[in-house]
RNA sequence: GUGGGUGUAGCUCAGUUGGUUAGAGCGCCGGAUUGUGGAUCCGGAGGUCGCGGGUUCAAUUCCCGUCACUCACCCCA
């Protein structure tokens, strides 16, 4: 199917490195796994994400439940989340208020460099707090996570679109100022003036951008208390020797999005080059029905995480053992000594067409054994087994006996 | 939704103004005497030339359509 892709054997240690680093470094920063259903009622994201959006406008995945109820496979995490955290009643537990999430998402796009149809985020949500601190404590974790993978070539970008009240006198000043201007900007951004200048800002067609030129700026338009916040913010982040840089034009896709915002792009990735990005979205709990909860998250794009991330940063394959057995007793022997092993958690696999100790070697080579238990009848007959290192070339022998534990506290 | 590119062996790709048994490298299988892998040499298997139609005596090659993949626009992670 167009833009679903099967992840292969081969690829999984990247996403294994990815994903154990995702938890490991999100428990550290204290935050909890919580796992949703991957459908919901259509009718939360409409709420949520703003009818105007091109991923509620043409972007989801809708079908009709038996009874006639719409059902959209998760476009994004958060109104899932934030549904969940209503449902369960999350909220007022201190424990339950930084979340974290892993899992597949939904958007009917077409295909391209790290762009897909199902494509997998990592993502948390830190609710309940108004703070700044929530905020640096959500970017530093992004920031943490893509520089511990040794991701190159990222850049963090922040904006603040202020409260509500201040995004709606820049929305005036901004409509005002491209009022008879409307024959310089592209057909995309004639639109957008009706439904959300404030998308405008970021718009690359370069007449746009010359029309935008000397557009009244976001940040003049911030509340005090916002600037205040926003200020706070970067204080905490430089803090943290977390490079940054102001973009007044950088506006999320979601209608939810209040004061804080924040992307990271790499370099190393094409046409397609978010890799991570979120903000504060104080009203979303209300607009659902739940109790007044202030919100910061951001989502990370793991295909896009795969694609930067170094060869190097894959650690090396745990070592194991091939077991070359042959003859009558040499592959009972070596039948006993393959369970044995596996019954320890150590890996051990053997291949059970070939028949001679030349085949067996060669099937070991070609599935890239560190080691080679070999086993014949002869080696039943004096009660040994020879243990191969495959890259030094060097033999010992083992009484079969204490074979298990030789090979074990060999492979470590 | 729009535009460009590409579809030939498991993989990466050749294929000459349309011409008869469609090739290479890598990989795979086997062999080079009896219980030691990788190297070398020799041999072998494997292809509806994406699919459908058209032009032609003849199509992998030209034309149309279609599908898939891919890159970009849009937008996003």
């Amino acid at each position: 199917m167009k833009g679903i892709k099967d992840i292969t054997p081969d690829e999984m240690p990247g996403w294994n490195i990815a994903e154990r680093t995702a938890h490991a470094l999100a428990h550290a920063f204290g935050f909890r796994e919580i796992r949703i259903p991957i459908f919901e009622k259509t009718d939360l994201y409409l709420r949520t994400l703003g009818h105007a959006t091109d991923l509620v406008e043409k972007e989801m995945y809708t079908f009709p439940d038996r009874d006639g109820t719409s059902l959209t496979l998760r476009p994004e995490g958060t109104a899932g989340v934030a549904r969940a955290c209503i449902d369960q009643r999350l909220v007022p537990h201190p424990a339950s208020r930084k979340l974290y999430y892993l899992g597949p998402m939904f958007r009917h796009e077409r295909p391209q460099a790290g762009r897909h149809r199902q494509f997998h985020q990592f993502g948390v949500e830190s609710i309940g707090s108004a703070d700044p601190h929530a905020d640096i404590e959500v970017i530093a974790l992004l920031w943490t996570y893509l520089t511990a993978l040794r991701l190159p070539g990222l850049a963090l970008e922040i904006n603040s679109l202020g409260h509500p009240p201040d995004r709606r006198n820049y929305t005036a000043a901004l409509v005002s100022f491209l009022n008879g201007k409307e024959a310089h900007l592209c057909g995309n951004c004639r639109r957008r003036m009706e439904i959300n200048p404030l998308r405008i800002l970021d718009c690359k067609v370069p007449q746009c951008r010359d029309a935008m030129q000397d557009a009244p700026s976001l940040p003049n338009f911030l509340s005090p208390s916002s600037r205040q916040h926003f200020d706070r913010v970067q204080h905490g982040l430089r803090i943290l020797d977390i490079p940054y840089t102001l973009n007044p034009r950088l506006v999320r896709g979601l209608d939810y999005y209040v004061q804080t915002t924040f992307e990271v792009s790499c370099s190393a990735l094409g046409a397609q080059n978010a890799i991570g990005a979120g903000g504060r979205y104080d009203g979303l709990f209300q607009k659902l029905g739940g109790p007044a909860a202030p919100g910061v998250g951001f989502a990370i794009g793991l295909e896009r995480v795969l694609l930067a991330l170094p060869g190097d940063a894959l650690p090396p394959p745990a070592p194991w053992v091939f077991i070359a057995s042959f003859g009558d007793k040499g592959k009972a022997a070596g039948l006993s000594l393959l369970y044995a092993l596996r019954a320890q958690h150590i890996k051990a696999d053997t291949d059970h067409q070939a028949s001679t100790l030349k085949t067996l070697l060669r099937a070991a080579h070609r599935l890239g054994a560190p080691f080679v238990a070999i086993i014949g009848d002869d080696e039943v007959a004096d009660d040994r087994m020879i243990l191969r290192d495959m890259t030094t070339k060097e033999q010992e022998i083992h009484p079969l006996g204490t074979a298990t534990s030789a090979i074990i506290s060999r492979l470590r």
